[in-house]
DNA sequence: AGTAATTTCGAGAATATTTTTATTATTAAT
DNA sequence: ATTAATAATAAAAATATTCTCGAAATTACT
């Protein structure tokens, strides 16, 4: 984890640099505004921990800025003042969480965590298979990175076989998650959905396996 | 947006959930840490407002239940202590952000926010999508600068979708998420309140994603 | 407090889309 | 070549959504 830390007293600034490299971050250094700015903005951090009053540029407008330009990453707010409403301010310029000096390490390090934690949560939902992909978070199919318009059926039927690729899934298998419970398999339902499917992303994606079902493939 | 607000002293909790309620959440209350564990279990909040100092259960023993449960919610832990090796034990349980007690209603407000964009994975408190844009710490709308009038409802409504751009949201969770604990919904409120919507912010912002709910989105 | 204005809610009709069924055509295996 | 399994098509049925209008509830105003 890359840590940008901006705190313009040395004494402070080497005192929780260290602590933060004894638990195991990568700690970049900025002692005004200026440098600050221009740091966040060319190097990727995790985690960026911001004192507010700065030489130069002061800190909440370097965080305005960053938000501006739409960086990211988790802001901590370092600060001698104690006073909420510019707290308040703070947290709507976009900043993530607030600390008053003095503070403890052990305090800085949980915030740091929790924070870390939090920013992690946000992982792509994307599945995919050759030129096919799903996002399963907006329900969204593409091929070849162009949407399809799918129904909730057709849409429910990929997501399971992308879930499952190179399976053979029998019609059984299909109906039985496709519906609730109860359903009159003796209908042609499935090899309908399927034709419908195989119109809309190409025909060589799903395979049929005669005489057991069907299998989301590449390879021939 | 819901919360879940669990507090065990009547007047304070009255008082935080009419504060809150005033600035547009809906917010369920609990009042100890039984009672609370169990609704943070069963209702899908926004957030939870979590007191330490409990009956029955602990708060502490509260989140580090939720958590093992995989509960994701974002959750302010607030209390009366003021050690850091609380708040660190706090932290670890798995709680996102701290505060201690007396506060001022303003720095809980604004820490919700925070905490709520946070969560959804937006870093400042405007957010926007295309022409649409939303200032959360003032509920204001826009539509290409200029200010819209919305009904609460509304603004509830569009809040949500914005926190969850692209996302396929059903009806039942917009009207979980906009109303508290017991309201019926066998009624077509929700798209009569998208109907609107779509009137004041234009056509093509809300897509209809047949059979599963609505989107909010750009493209087609 | 009483009245007016606005907002929310509910029901039914009109519309649009999806799902199912039925029928016919095609394919693969023996 | 025959047969069973699968695919394609089109039309019917089921379902989901939008719209409109008025009643009820809430809020704002005097």
């Amino acid at each position: 984890m890359r840590i940008l830390l901006v705190e313009d007293d040395p004494v402070l600034s080497k005192q929780v640099k260290s602590s933060l490299e004894d638990n195991g971050y990568s700690v970049d250094s900025a002692f005004d505004g200026e440098e600050g700015h221009y740091l966040g903005d060319t190097e990727p951090y995790d985690a960026v921990i911001l004192d507010l009053g700065l030489p130069k540029i002061d800190g909440i407008t370097v965080l305005e800025k960053w938000r501006k330009e739409n960086k990211k990453y988790p802001v901590l707010i370092l600060t001698a003042r104690d006073r909420w409403s510019e707290k308040v301010a703070g947290f709507d310029a976009g900043a993530d969480d607030y600390l008053t000096k003095p503070f403890q390490m052990e305090e800085l390090l949980a915030r740091l965590r929790a924070l870390i934690r939090r920013s992690a949560g946000h992982a792509s939902s994307d599945i995919e298979c050759g030129p096919l992909k799903i996002d399963t978070k907006s329900n969204k199919v593409f091929i070849n990175g162009t949407k399809l318009k799918l129904t909730s059926h057709e849409y429910k039927i990929i997501e399971y076989f992308l879930h499952h690729q190179e399976k053979v899934i029998s019609r059984t298998e299909l109906t039985e998650h496709i519906y609730d419970q109860d359903f009159d398999r003796d209908s042609n339902t499935i090899e309908v959905f399927i034709g419908r499917l195989r119109k809309k992303l190409g025909k060589n994606l799903i395979k049929t396996e005669r005489g057991s079902g069907y299998r989301l493939s590449l390879d021939e």
